[in-house]
DNA sequence: AATTAAAGTGACCACACTGGTCAAACTGCA
DNA sequence: TGCAGTTTGACCAGTGTGGTCACTTTAATT
């Protein structure tokens, strides 16, 4: 182990994570600050270097962190069974934004990590942790022939994938305001988008 | 004119705009740093000063510029009588990716605006210089009646422009990257998305 | 209560970089 | 040549940097 966060409390370990991810996604890696990483996180600056031995080794932690977390709660969670990709999909806006809530800069800082690392390298790194995780979450077990025939599979896939992204990027504006989520409304507002993709795609 | 830029010749004036407009939008106002504005500008210190007075008169060139640079190629270039609204759509995807290929970091400076202006403070700047825009585009001479009638009309809009917008977000990311946009393979690719749409959510 | 080891602190450091200035150099035109 | 306008970059006082370490606090054990 490089870093030394596990044995702590929990609510500290978050704490510092989230103010972490918060100043490297609104910075460049270089001009992030540990100052003000520790003061928002409530904690002092040895502190900060007593758990990791450097900036350097601090980013590297939360880099793996923020790959494996959607990912692990997604593999975990979502009912693989499911051969409706309109309700799988559902279940994957709920789990990002679930575990966004606890981790409010977590995409944002995900996002970051692309100005830092190549694609190739980000690729393999993920490809290590979670093996054909886009492939499995969106064609394993899918029951295709749900679909109309007379459009583009690719097209039409992507237009599903890209409405609900979208959606939860929204969302996620809120997140980072400061709002909590009411997942009674978000489960509606997912549903009346389901309801009128499958009138136009399905059979 | 609080800035001198106006006289001065085209292609330095949009090295400058460029230049500056990557810099804020990597860094935060604060962080943002004459010293690299000038130096990918290759211009000299003295005069960026010279130009603007200073840093902030700077910024405030940049955001109504980048405010008004789309919308004003909307309001001129798009066809107002096209009563097909996907057909509209397409126009303002090129308009759009025909402003952003000359100043490839005015989307990204546009979202980091955000950060440094209320979201009220922004509406009204924006509304000022093009009164209404939004629903001009989406709504003004629309034929609905395309449109099949047992959908919400609210999702239906969303998805049509979120689509879209997630297509311009993947050809914008090349283009941050340096590549130049090949516009027949981008009009195929918009039209095999238009097919799909129309199929699904056209009578 | 005394001891001890681990955990946490923040003043401090050498240094990098900041926005802005201004005297000097350069430019093109009369 | 002279002169006005433009461009330059060395320079400045000041701010903030990542990291250290002698110190204090905490908590468990004797």
């Amino acid at each position: 182990m490089e870093d030394r966060l596990s044995g702590l409390d929990n609510e500290k370990r978050i704490r510092i994570i989230n103010s972490a991810m918060e100043e490297f996604s609104k910075n460049t890696y270089k001009k992030a600050s540990t100052n003000r990483i520790v003061e928002k996180a409530g904690i002092s600056k040895g502190s900060l270097f007593n758990y990791f031995k450097s900036k350097e080794k601090l980013y590297e932690y939360l880099e793996s962190f923020a790959i494996g977390a959607i990912a692990q709660a997604i593999v975990e969670r979502l009912n693989w069974d499911q051969p409706d990709l309109l309700i799988r999909i559902k279940d994957i806006v709920i789990i990002k934004l679930e575990v966004c809530s606890k981790y409010p800069y977590l995409m944002g800082f995900s996002k970051s990590i692309f100005e830092n690392r190549s694609i190739d390298e980000l690729k393999s790194t993920y490809e290590k942790l979670v093996p054909n995780l886009y492939e499995k979450v969106y064609y394993e077990n899918i029951d295709f022939s749900l679909f109309r025939e007379d459009m583009g599979r690719e097209e039409v896939m992507n237009i599903l994938i890209w409405t609900f992204e979208k959606m939860g990027e929204n969302y996620l504006k809120r997140i980072e305001s400061g709002e909590s989520i009411d997942y009674d409304a978000l489960s509606e507002d997912v549903d009346r988008y389901i309801e009128v993709l499958r009138k136009g795609f399905y059979k």
